[in-house]
RNA sequence: GGUUGUGUAGCUCAACUGGAUAGAGCACCUGACUACGAAUCAGGAGGUUUAAGGUUCGACUCCUUACACGACCA
């Protein structure tokens, strides 16, 4: 398919040297799929030529068109509207194309010139509280990409940075031991990220009610705040863990323990994986050595009280803080080391991040800073920056209790997929972990497919009524079609219509011609989603096939055809159909069931 | 205050990066199961693309200026 785009347009522009002895270059022309309400497959926009060509638009796509017509056997016919020639692409093309595309094996890398090494870091959690809808969409994100890269061809990394250390985990450390009474996951049979998570709702509740008596006794906010007794003992005990406290890093291994169970739960439930885990306790004294480095090769400076900075004005940011006066390590520190230690590592040309928008402004400090350092991966950095999900109410606030848990979110999104399914009564033969196993697969194909259908950048809105949908474009929909071809296949094996060569045909019926195009286009597609680590790209694909399958199936029988060449063709577009929704939904983390 | 993102049908989202009459789904109406699976299909209705200017053969897209919402930086 591309490459018959790259065939069509170097035509054209022979055409154009030929008809008009002029010379435009091949990828200066502008070509477009054609809309469905004309004819044709590619169309080529004239008006931009009119200058060049001193013709109208018109003519010059008439007689353009009438050259590809006698001269490029795969142009069947063509027409031309105002500034637009419609070329049409002859049915012996496409099933040249079907053909092509049967061969090609499932696993085969698509053409791609992306780069080849890439680090995907993704989820990157606190460990302070169990995982919410916010983050199901960086997972889903992360995870996507990742594999849409790796479909490509590129070696691929899945990482996870856990932000294991910090204010955060002391919180729900100190309520332990102060609210705790020795519980444990096992004791108290709730899973561990909850069981912290319960901790630190417990700190902030206490808190506040510390700050609301200080204030009470008269003290201002802002004092009562710093000055409220858990905050200043979190503080504590927070350096008791920087200076290795025995006690406290034997409390902190044991709760972060706990949430990685839950953690690592949570992953398996919702299907994803990583390669590699880094650990900010690990990693936050990296740092310094860069900031050394940036002060001998004099691209940081030191102010009078000791703390270096960096001047990020030129590149339009500002001064930033890169270590503190008393020598402690700030955000941007930790995250210069990460940076060369995953370089160290997978010596990447490629390094996403995928994080949420409100730190848009610290990724391009970081940037700017490597580039300052001269570091070679700078470059290679990209931040896939989303927004915020939303709920109908408002934004998420875990302080006020209005976030969207993960694993509540799946569990009820499998209860829905249960109930939709037995009312619609269609799984007879299945057995019951059969059945469990597909409501989860339905259930996390409507999630997944609803969060990566929204273009990233965008902040997008949930609501748990209206989101939870298994009609229209939506992952059950896709999957569905999936199951349909199934049934599909599962006759035509006891028939025997399945394998063997396709020929015989000499024309394609319309629903069967805008399928094979739509198949013949999923490299490009996966390639253009690669490129732009957008999986909302590769959804709208999936979409998009999904419904040419449904239109075809409506409209032409397949086992009633009474022509044999016809019923076998019919039989394998099915077979081409379901294998590259698979394909597709699989680079989206969505498995597609065999029925449902 | 500064930087930045977003604004498209009642709702949730597209629009191939400047191209044709701005497309889908949901919700709402109308049709289609004695057929290979109706979680489907076909059709209807729904728009001054936040507003006003500008650039040109052509603007949802680019440029100004407002407005609204969000995020970040003091």
């Amino acid at each position: 398919m591309q490459q018959l785009e790259q065939d069509i347009k170097a035509a054209l522009s022979a055409a154009i040297q030929q008809v008009f002895g002029a010379t435009v270059a091949a990828e200066q022309l502008v070509m477009q799929p054609t809309r469905k309400e004309f004819a044709g497959t590619f169309t080529l926009v004239t008006f931009s030529l009119t200058k060049s060509l001193g013709k109208s638009p018109e003519q010059i796509g008439q007689a353009l068109g009438e050259w590809l017509a006698a001269n490029e056997s795969r142009v069947s016919g063509f027409n031309v509207v105002k500034g637009f020639l419609n070329l049409e692409i002859g049915d012996s093309e496409w099933l040249r194309q079907f053909a092509e595309m049967l061969a090609r094996p499932d696993n085969a890398p698509v053409p791609s010139n992306g780069p080849q090494r890439v680090v995907v870091e993704y989820s990157s959690p606190n460990t302070n509280k169990p995982l919410h809808l916010g983050h199901l969409r960086n997972i889903f994100l992360g995870y996507s990409v990742a594999e849409i890269v790796k479909a490509t061809g590129a070696t691929v990394t899945k990482a996870n940075l856990i932000n294991d250390r910090g204010i955060h985990i002391c919180k729900s450390m100190l309520a332990y031991q102060r609210f705790g009474q020795g519980e444990t996951p096992q004791s108290s049979g709730i899973k561990g990220d909850h069981l912290i998570g319960k901790y630190y709702v417990l700190f902030e509740r206490h808190y506040r009610e510390e700050i609301r008596q200080l204030e009470a006794e008269g003290v201002a906010q802002d004092i009562a705040k710093r000055q409220a007794p858990l905050m200043t003992q979190a503080q504590q005990m927070l350096l008791q863990w920087e200076q290795g406290d025995e006690e406290v890093l034997a409390l902190w291994k044991q709760m972060n323990g706990w949430v990685y169970e839950g953690f690592d739960e949570t992953y398996r439930t919702i299907g994803v994986d990583f390669d590699k885990y880094y650990y900010e306790s690990e990693t936050y004294l990296l740092g310094k050595e860069r900031v050394e480095e940036g002060l001998q090769k004099g691209v940081f400076f030191r102010k009078d009280d000791g703390s270096v900075w960096v001047d990020l004005k030129e590149e339009g940011l500002d001064e930033k803080l890169l270590l503190r006066a008393d020598g402690t390590s700030v955000y941007i520190t930790q995250d210069l080391g990460t940076a060369e230690l995953k370089y160290q590592d997978f010596n990447y040309d490629s390094s996403v991040y995928v994080i949420a928008d409100e730190q848009n402004y610290h990724m391009q400090v970081l940037q700017g800073v490597l580039h300052k350092l001269g570091k070679p991966y700078a470059e290679a950095i990209h931040h896939l920056s989303y927004g915020m999900v939303d709920l109908p109410s408002g934004r998420m606030k875990s302080r006020e209790g209005t976030v969207v848990d993960a694993d509540e979110l799946v569990q009820e999104m499998v209860d829905t997929a249960r109930r939709t399914t037995q009312e619609l009564g269609k799984i007879e033969g299945l057995s019951s972990e059969e059945a469990e196993q597909l409501y989860h697969t339905l259930a996390l194909g409507a999630l997944k497919y609803f969060l990566l259908k929204v273009d990233p950048k965008k902040r997008m809105l949930f609501n748990p009524e209206e989101s939870i949908n298994f009609q229209g474009n939506t992952g059950p929909f896709v999957q569905y079609t999936h199951a349909r071809i199934a049934a599909i296949m599962r006759k035509a094996t006891e028939l025997g219509l399945t394998g063997g060569q396709i020929d015989g045909l000499e024309s394609l019926h319309e629903t069967e011609r805008d399928a094979v195009q739509l198949l013949a286009g999923y490299p490009g597609v996966v390639a253009e989603a690669a490129r732009l680590l957008a999986p909302s790209i590769l959804v709208q694909y999936v979409y998009e096939v999904a419904k040419a399958y449904n239109r075809f199936y409506t409209e032409v029988p397949v086992f009633g055809e009474p022509d044999e060449p016809k019923r076998r063709f019919r039989v394998a577009l099915s077979a081409q159909t379901g294998r590259t929704l698979k394909a597709g939904m699989r680079l989206l983390g969505i498995m597609v069931p065999e029925r449902m």
